[in-house]
DNA sequence: AACTGTGCCAACCGCGCACCT
DNA sequence: GAGGTGCGCGGTTGGCACAGT
Protein backbone atom coordinates (compact mmCIF):
# COMPACT_ATOMS: atom_id res chain seq x y z
CA UNK A 1 0.00 0.00 0.00
CA UNK A 2 1.42 3.16 -0.92
CA UNK A 3 1.70 6.56 1.17
CA UNK A 4 -1.24 7.58 0.18
CA UNK A 5 -3.47 4.53 1.40
CA UNK A 6 -2.44 4.10 4.06
CA UNK A 7 -3.22 7.73 5.23
CA UNK A 8 -6.86 6.75 3.73
CA UNK A 9 -6.84 3.88 5.74
CA UNK A 10 -6.19 5.80 9.09
CA UNK A 11 -8.33 8.25 8.42
CA UNK A 12 -11.30 5.52 7.86
CA UNK A 13 -10.16 3.90 11.45
CA UNK A 14 -10.55 7.54 12.65
CA UNK A 15 -13.42 7.49 11.34
CA UNK A 16 -14.78 4.35 12.48
CA UNK A 17 -13.60 5.04 15.99
CA UNK A 18 -15.99 7.92 16.63
CA UNK A 19 -18.80 7.02 18.57
CA UNK A 20 -22.14 7.72 17.41
CA UNK A 21 -25.35 7.56 19.03
CA UNK A 22 -26.67 8.04 22.95
CA UNK A 23 -23.98 9.18 25.48
CA UNK A 24 -23.14 6.75 27.97
CA UNK A 25 -23.21 7.46 31.79
CA UNK A 26 -19.01 7.48 31.83
CA UNK A 27 -19.13 9.56 28.91
CA UNK A 28 -21.22 11.84 30.01
CA UNK A 29 -18.86 12.10 33.55
CA UNK A 30 -15.83 12.67 31.47
CA UNK A 31 -17.20 15.31 29.45
CA UNK A 32 -18.82 16.93 32.73
CA UNK A 33 -15.28 16.17 34.59
CA UNK A 34 -13.54 18.03 32.36
CA UNK A 35 -15.16 21.09 31.86
CA UNK A 36 -15.60 21.35 35.88
CA UNK A 37 -11.97 21.22 35.68
CA UNK A 38 -10.73 23.33 32.26
CA UNK A 39 -13.88 24.85 31.05
CA UNK A 40 -15.64 24.93 27.80
CA UNK A 41 -14.96 25.86 24.43
CA UNK A 42 -12.69 25.09 21.95
CA UNK A 43 -14.65 21.35 21.65
CA UNK A 44 -12.81 19.70 19.13
CA UNK A 45 -9.48 19.82 21.27
CA UNK A 46 -12.00 19.26 24.45
CA UNK A 47 -13.35 16.09 22.78
CA UNK A 48 -9.54 14.40 22.23
CA UNK A 49 -8.27 15.72 25.48
CA UNK A 50 -11.02 14.20 27.60
CA UNK A 51 -10.67 11.16 26.11
CA UNK A 52 -13.87 10.88 24.24
CA UNK A 53 -14.29 9.15 21.00
CA UNK A 54 -17.01 12.06 20.00
CA UNK A 55 -16.72 14.96 17.60
CA UNK A 56 -16.55 18.56 18.97
CA UNK A 57 -20.42 19.22 17.83
CA UNK A 58 -21.80 16.08 19.36
CA UNK A 59 -19.91 17.22 22.78
CA UNK A 60 -20.72 20.65 22.60
CA UNK A 61 -24.67 19.63 21.84
CA UNK A 62 -24.60 16.96 24.98
CA UNK A 63 -23.14 19.84 27.03
CA UNK A 64 -25.49 22.66 25.91
CA UNK A 65 -28.50 20.32 25.89
CA UNK A 66 -28.48 18.23 29.00
CA UNK A 67 -25.29 17.86 31.03
CA UNK A 68 -25.42 22.11 31.52
CA UNK A 69 -26.14 22.35 35.39
CA UNK A 70 -28.78 25.45 34.38
CA UNK A 71 -30.65 23.07 31.98
CA UNK A 72 -34.27 22.73 33.17
CA UNK A 73 -36.53 20.24 32.07
CA UNK A 74 -40.01 18.80 32.61
CA UNK A 75 -43.27 20.18 31.24
CA UNK A 76 -43.72 23.38 29.19
CA UNK A 77 -46.11 25.23 31.59
CA UNK A 78 -48.87 27.45 29.94
CA UNK A 79 -46.92 30.55 30.48
CA UNK A 80 -44.21 29.33 28.64
CA UNK A 81 -45.93 28.19 25.74
CA UNK A 82 -47.61 31.66 25.49
CA UNK A 83 -44.16 33.21 25.46
CA UNK A 84 -43.17 30.80 22.64
CA UNK A 85 -45.72 31.62 20.47
CA UNK A 86 -45.20 35.58 21.39
CA UNK A 87 -41.71 35.11 20.63
CA UNK A 88 -42.06 32.81 17.53
CA UNK A 89 -44.46 35.57 15.99
CA UNK A 90 -41.56 37.92 16.38
CA UNK A 91 -38.66 35.69 15.27
CA UNK A 92 -40.23 32.94 13.14
CA UNK A 93 -37.97 29.94 13.69
CA UNK A 94 -35.20 31.70 15.65
CA UNK A 95 -34.98 28.94 18.33
CA UNK A 96 -31.84 30.55 19.88
CA UNK A 97 -33.19 34.13 20.08
CA UNK A 98 -36.62 32.56 21.07
CA UNK A 99 -34.98 30.57 24.36
CA UNK A 100 -32.72 33.48 25.46
CA UNK A 101 -36.25 34.75 26.94
CA UNK A 102 -36.77 31.01 28.62
CA UNK A 103 -34.17 30.41 31.20
CA UNK A 104 -32.82 26.93 31.22
CA UNK A 105 -34.48 25.38 28.02
CA UNK A 106 -32.94 24.84 24.93
CA UNK A 107 -33.34 25.63 21.37
CA UNK A 108 -33.35 21.62 20.72
CA UNK A 109 -36.29 21.72 23.21
CA UNK A 110 -37.98 24.93 22.82
CA UNK A 111 -37.57 23.14 18.54
CA UNK A 112 -39.05 19.56 19.48
CA UNK A 113 -41.95 21.30 21.34
CA UNK A 114 -42.96 23.52 18.84
CA UNK A 115 -42.80 20.73 16.16
CA UNK A 116 -45.08 18.46 18.11
CA UNK A 117 -47.34 19.44 20.20
CA UNK A 118 -47.88 23.13 19.05
CA UNK A 119 -48.30 22.55 15.29
CA UNK A 120 -50.27 19.78 16.64
CA UNK A 121 -52.75 22.16 19.13
CA UNK A 122 -52.72 24.39 15.69
CA UNK A 123 -54.07 21.81 13.97
CA UNK A 124 -56.86 20.38 16.70
CA UNK A 125 -57.88 24.67 16.80
CA UNK A 126 -57.90 24.81 12.95
CA UNK A 127 -55.33 27.70 13.18
CA UNK A 128 -52.70 27.98 11.45
CA UNK A 129 -49.65 27.71 12.96
CA UNK A 130 -47.80 30.87 11.29
CA UNK A 131 -51.02 32.95 13.17
CA UNK A 132 -48.77 32.61 16.12
CA UNK A 133 -50.48 35.38 17.88
CA UNK A 134 -54.11 34.12 17.31
CA UNK A 135 -52.75 30.52 18.25
CA UNK A 136 -52.18 32.03 21.29
CA UNK A 137 -55.30 33.19 21.84
CA UNK A 138 -56.77 30.35 21.47
CA UNK A 139 -54.76 28.49 23.51
CA UNK A 140 -55.57 30.60 26.17
CA UNK A 141 -59.08 30.20 25.69
CA UNK A 142 -58.76 26.34 25.47
CA UNK A 143 -57.29 26.10 28.67
CA UNK A 144 -59.13 26.05 31.74
CA UNK A 145 -57.68 27.26 34.44
CA UNK A 146 -59.13 25.77 37.41
CA UNK A 147 -57.65 22.58 36.17
CA UNK A 148 -54.19 23.79 35.64
CA UNK A 149 -51.81 25.71 34.26
CA UNK A 150 -50.12 23.39 32.60
CA UNK A 151 -50.53 22.36 28.95
CA UNK A 152 -50.20 18.47 29.68
CA UNK A 153 -47.59 16.74 28.01
CA UNK A 154 -49.58 14.01 26.55
CA UNK A 155 -49.59 11.81 23.61
CA UNK A 156 -53.29 12.14 22.93
CA UNK A 157 -55.84 15.05 22.88
CA UNK A 158 -54.29 18.28 25.13
CA UNK A 159 -57.44 19.06 26.34
CA UNK A 160 -58.33 14.92 27.67
CA UNK A 161 -59.95 14.17 30.73
CA UNK A 162 -59.02 11.53 32.67
CA UNK A 163 -60.75 9.13 34.76
CA UNK A 164 -60.86 8.27 37.84
CA UNK A 165 -59.84 4.63 37.13
CA UNK A 166 -57.31 5.47 34.82
CA UNK A 167 -55.32 7.53 36.91
CA UNK A 168 -52.78 4.93 37.92
CA UNK A 169 -51.77 4.29 34.26
CA UNK A 170 -52.23 7.69 32.99
CA UNK A 171 -50.36 9.62 35.35
CA UNK A 172 -47.31 7.65 34.06
CA UNK A 173 -48.81 7.54 30.60
CA UNK A 174 -48.07 11.28 30.41
CA UNK A 175 -45.64 11.41 32.05
CA UNK A 176 -42.65 12.72 30.04
CA UNK A 177 -40.03 10.02 29.48
CA UNK A 178 -37.29 11.52 31.28
CA UNK A 179 -39.81 11.13 34.10
CA UNK A 180 -40.98 8.04 33.60
CA UNK A 181 -37.67 6.70 33.91
CA UNK A 182 -37.03 8.15 37.02
CA UNK A 183 -39.29 5.48 38.18
CA UNK A 184 -36.39 2.52 37.49
CA UNK A 185 -34.03 1.71 40.33
CA UNK A 186 -30.91 2.72 40.25
CA UNK A 187 -29.57 -0.75 39.92
CA UNK A 188 -31.21 -0.23 36.16
CA UNK A 189 -28.92 2.89 35.11
CA UNK A 190 -25.79 1.23 36.85
CA UNK A 191 -23.47 0.59 33.30
CA UNK A 192 -23.76 -3.09 34.20
CA UNK A 193 -27.57 -3.33 33.40
CA UNK A 194 -28.72 -0.15 31.56
CA UNK A 195 -29.05 -1.43 28.44
CA UNK A 196 -32.42 0.56 29.16
CA UNK A 197 -35.60 0.44 26.73
CA UNK A 198 -34.76 3.15 25.41
CA UNK A 199 -31.35 2.10 24.12
CA UNK A 200 -32.23 -1.88 23.58
CA UNK A 201 -30.58 -1.75 20.50
CA UNK A 202 -27.69 -0.18 21.69
CA UNK A 203 -24.85 -2.33 22.69
CA UNK A 204 -23.79 0.82 25.20
CA UNK A 205 -24.64 1.73 29.03
CA UNK A 206 -26.83 4.73 28.05
CA UNK A 207 -26.66 7.40 30.32
CA UNK A 208 -29.67 8.70 32.46
CA UNK A 209 -27.86 11.80 33.92
CA UNK A 210 -30.48 14.02 32.08
CA UNK A 211 -33.08 13.00 34.44
CA UNK A 212 -34.38 14.83 37.36
CA UNK A 213 -35.39 14.26 40.51
CA UNK A 214 -38.96 15.66 41.21
CA UNK A 215 -39.57 15.92 44.91
CA UNK A 216 -43.06 15.81 46.42
CA UNK A 217 -44.05 18.83 48.19
CA UNK A 218 -46.80 18.49 50.97
CA UNK A 219 -47.08 21.45 50.88
CA UNK A 220 -49.50 20.84 47.26
CA UNK A 221 -52.88 21.69 47.43
CA UNK A 222 -54.74 19.25 46.19
CA UNK A 223 -58.22 21.34 46.65
CA UNK A 224 -57.14 24.11 44.89
CA UNK A 225 -55.34 21.62 42.24
CA UNK A 226 -53.47 25.44 40.26
CA UNK A 227 -50.12 24.15 41.93
CA UNK A 228 -48.89 21.09 42.25
CA UNK A 229 -46.32 20.06 44.59
CA UNK A 230 -43.39 18.77 42.97
CA UNK A 231 -40.30 20.77 42.71
CA UNK A 232 -37.70 20.51 40.32
CA UNK A 233 -34.33 19.98 41.86
CA UNK A 234 -31.36 20.66 39.40
CA UNK A 235 -27.58 20.08 40.04
CA UNK A 236 -26.11 22.54 42.79
CA UNK A 237 -29.27 24.36 42.92
CA UNK A 238 -29.52 26.25 40.23
CA UNK A 239 -33.14 25.93 39.53
CA UNK A 240 -35.58 24.74 42.87
CA UNK A 241 -38.98 26.12 41.30
CA UNK A 242 -42.78 24.50 41.14
CA UNK A 243 -43.58 22.57 38.01
CA UNK A 244 -47.19 22.05 37.61
CA UNK A 245 -48.39 18.80 36.04
CA UNK A 246 -52.12 18.08 34.68
CA UNK A 247 -51.29 14.07 35.27
CA UNK A 248 -49.74 14.90 38.86
CA UNK A 249 -52.40 16.44 39.84
CA UNK A 250 -54.62 13.79 38.96
CA UNK A 251 -52.59 11.61 40.62
CA UNK A 252 -49.86 12.42 43.11
CA UNK A 253 -49.00 8.58 43.92
CA UNK A 254 -46.51 7.91 41.34
CA UNK A 255 -43.92 9.56 43.35
CA UNK A 256 -44.46 7.55 46.21
CA UNK A 257 -42.66 4.92 48.25
CA UNK A 258 -38.91 4.59 47.68
CA UNK A 259 -38.80 6.12 44.59
CA UNK A 260 -37.47 9.19 45.84
CA UNK A 261 -34.46 7.55 47.43
CA UNK A 262 -33.72 5.20 44.26
CA UNK A 263 -33.55 7.84 42.03
CA UNK A 264 -29.81 8.66 39.84
CA UNK A 265 -30.17 12.00 38.93
CA UNK A 266 -28.29 14.66 37.83
CA UNK A 267 -27.25 15.64 41.44
CA UNK A 268 -26.08 12.29 41.63
CA UNK A 269 -23.86 12.67 39.20
CA UNK A 270 -22.39 16.32 40.16
CA UNK A 271 -22.02 14.63 43.59
CA UNK A 272 -20.20 11.44 41.88
CA UNK A 273 -18.28 14.22 40.48
CA UNK A 274 -17.11 16.10 42.96
CA UNK A 275 -15.79 13.33 45.00
CA UNK A 276 -13.80 11.98 41.59
CA UNK A 277 -12.50 15.21 41.58
C1' DA B 1 -49.43 -11.99 21.58
C1' DA B 2 -48.32 -9.65 17.49
C1' DC B 3 -48.60 -5.92 14.66
C1' DT B 4 -49.26 -1.02 13.40
C1' DG B 5 -49.55 3.85 14.02
C1' DT B 6 -48.38 7.87 16.61
C1' DG B 7 -45.90 10.84 19.81
C1' DC B 8 -41.86 12.20 21.45
C1' DC B 9 -37.08 13.54 21.84
C1' DA B 10 -31.99 12.83 21.66
C1' DA B 11 -28.75 13.17 18.37
C1' DC B 12 -26.99 14.08 13.85
C1' DC B 13 -26.31 16.81 9.58
C1' DG B 14 -25.44 20.63 6.59
C1' DC B 15 -24.77 25.24 6.17
C1' DG B 16 -23.10 29.73 7.20
C1' DC B 17 -20.68 33.04 9.98
C1' DA B 18 -16.67 34.68 12.71
C1' DC B 19 -12.13 34.51 13.73
C1' DC B 20 -7.34 33.39 13.08
C1' DT B 21 -3.12 32.65 10.48
C1' DG C 1 -7.68 37.97 0.35
C1' DA C 2 -7.55 32.85 0.85
C1' DG C 3 -7.80 28.93 3.47
C1' DG C 4 -8.54 26.57 7.76
C1' DT C 5 -10.86 25.98 12.06
C1' DG C 6 -14.33 26.55 15.56
C1' DC C 7 -18.78 27.33 16.59
C1' DG C 8 -23.80 28.09 16.39
C1' DC C 9 -28.15 27.47 14.22
C1' DG C 10 -32.10 25.33 12.03
C1' DG C 11 -33.72 21.20 9.88
C1' DT C 12 -34.03 16.33 9.90
C1' DT C 13 -33.71 11.56 11.32
C1' DG C 14 -33.65 7.27 14.14
C1' DG C 15 -35.54 4.75 17.48
C1' DC C 16 -38.09 3.89 21.78
C1' DA C 17 -42.62 3.98 24.39
C1' DC C 18 -47.13 3.46 24.26
C1' DA C 19 -51.96 2.99 22.57
C1' DG C 20 -54.95 0.89 19.59
C1' DT C 21 -56.37 -3.01 16.76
Amino acid sequence: MNVKGEENHEEIVMIEELRRGPWTMEEDLALMNYITLHGEGRWNSLACSAGLKRTGKSCRLRWLNYLRPDVRRGNITLDEQLLILELHSRWGNRWSKIVQHLPGRTDNEIKNYWRTRVQKHAKQLKCDVKNSKELAKRIQAASTPTVSSEIPNTKGSPHQVTMPQEQAQASSDTMPNSVQQLHKPISSLTSESSNTTRSASSNSPISDLTDYCYNYDPNYDQANGTQLGFTECCPSGYYNQHLSFQEMEQNNQWMSGDLAETLWNVEDIWSLQQLLN
